[in-house]
RNA sequence: GUGAGUGUAGCUCAGUUUGGUAGAGCGACAGGUUGUGGCCCUGUUGGCCGCGGGUUCAAGUCCCGUCACUCACCCCA
């Protein structure tokens, strides 16, 4: 094996290639008929960029990316994450003249250098969509809603969202300090990687699957939610009845902390039993402070991104992807002269919109019609020294085997007629 | 970065315990039918047994190393 894939990179070969096709396109119909606009950015930003839009201490930054110098000794990212540069060009392009709110959606390629392992890879892809510049719930249920309403649509059955509010960032630096001192005195009873989660990064102890841990976390910990400010509370109240009155069924999962620095108030996830340990199909949230991070205006934003791969994981275990193939026409032929007539045929027939294809081997009539039967052709057209003789095809309906003779000089169209019939 | 499991035909996998001429099913190709697909029957094709070293008369099998893949941890979509 000469060359082979970089680590934790796939190929994309069919038939699986059809169904990121369909997915592709069923989202942008779907945006465009929620009046979200695309947004394309390049696949690699100045490396700063990250540091500064994810947090420096975040996994993401700290390990997980590929970074390399040009030639002009910048560094540059291949970017890990998507919120960053789309506020990045938002900002650049001076979209805020636009509108006083922003609504994009993007599908594209991320890099994080992890292990990978189901529904994890290097190269992965998101879709996702923000909303920026509305400070008020209803753009939080909005985001929450309408993927909802898309997992939905494309026929997602299990899935559960789970939502939480971190609060400001001010009621959250209030309640880490209430968190630690609830959970001192039990330093010694968490798992390795907890204590040092004490130290370091306290609310990822809400991620920790040991038992034990939950426990301790279960009756020790207070609820975030006991800490927000009264407008944080205020806040979450009306996304909470917003999602009531939309029919959105959630669950409040006051242990839903996301790992990205930007988030403030809102988070959620929706998960899906049918995936493995990584369980998430898509993470969201409010930003309040990253455009202005990134130097812009205080502007208020709210957004999510879903991973492609762990969709269409989801979607193959349920079966759910049934992707309607043209019908196919076959045209077989049995001679020099009749190559080039079934050559030109062909293109007739696919000017008449027809799928149709032919025999590039020079193979026998059995193999040629195995060939078609294989690709589930719908019709043949048979081109051999008799129907040469005959001045006419002859048509074989591979679904009946009924066979009929059909003059060359028919119009084309009457030919096209009969084989879009069923 | 850590741990466990798995690498044998295009694909799915036996064979490894106890060393002795590399197998099956599916697929592909062909014949049965000199112009008729699918079903059936017959045949053919197809392997540096992941790679390197060691032990041995002899290694797919035992030992050491290495690489890759998978799942899990960390974290995330």
């Amino acid at each position: 094996m000469p060359y082979q894939r970089v680590k934790g990179t796939r190929d994309i070969l069919p038939p699986e290639s059809a169904q990121w096709v369909y997915l592709e396109q069923f989202i942008r119909d779907f945006f465009r008929r929620n009046n979200y606009k695309e947004i394309r950015t390049p696949a690699f930003e100045f490396t700063e960029l990250f540091v500064r839009g994810i947090g420096r201490d975040t996994d993401i930054v700290s390990k997980e990316m590929y970074t390399f110098l040009d030639k002009g000794g910048h560094s540059l990212t291949l970017k890990p994450e998507l919120t960053a540069p789309v506020i990045r060009a938002y900002l650049q392009n001076d979209l805020a003249q636009q509108g006083a709110v922003t609504k994009l959606y993007y599908i594209d390629a991320l890099f994080r250098q992890e292990r990978p392992q189901k529904g994890r890879l290097r190269q992965f892809h998101q879709f996702g969509f923000e909303i920026i510049g509305s400070p008020y719930p209803e753009a939080d249920a909005e985001v929450i809603q309408t993927m909802a309403a898309l997992y939905q649509s494309l026929g997602i059955q299990k899935m559960e969202i789970r939502l939480n509010s971190i609060g400001s960032r001010e009621s959250r630096a209030n309640y880490l300090t209430v968190l630690r001192t609830a959970l001192q005195p039990f330093t010694a009873e968490f798992c390795p990687t907890c204590q040092e989660r004490l130290q370091k990064n306290i609310l990822r102890l809400f991620d920790c699957k040991v038992a034990t841990c939950q426990e301790i976390l279960n009756q020790q910990a207070p609820s975030i939610l006991n800490y927000l400010s009264a407008e944080d509370t205020h806040h979450f109240q009306e996304v909470c009845h917003l999602l009531d009155i939309s029919q959105v069924v959630y669950t409040i999962d006051t242990k839903l902390v996301r790992g990205l620095d930007y988030y403030t108030r809102t988070t959620f996830e929706i998960t899906s039993t049918l995936l493995g340990s990584q369980d998430a199909i898509c993470g969201g949230g409010r930003y309040d402070h990253l455009v202005e991070d990134l130097g812009g205006k205080p502007t208020p934003a709210v957004g999510v991104a879903s991973g492609i791969e762990r969709l269409l994981l989801v979607l193959n275990q349920q079966g759910a992807l049934s992707i309607p193939q043209p019908e196919l026409v076959y045209v077989v032929t049995l001679s020099e002269e009749a190559r080039a007539i079934g050559f030109k045929l062909l293109t007739f027939l696919r000017e008449k919109g027809l799928n149709a294809e032919m025999d590039f081997l020079r193979r026998s009539l059995k193999a040629q019609l195995r060939e078609a039967d294989r690709n589930q052709a719908h019709w043949v057209i048979i081109l051999g020294d008799d129907e040469l003789q005959r001045q006419a095809y002859l048509l074989k309906n591979m679904r009946t085997g009924e066979q009929q003779n059909l003059a060359f000089d028919t119009p084309v169209n009457t030919l096209a007629e009969i084989l879009k019939r069923d």
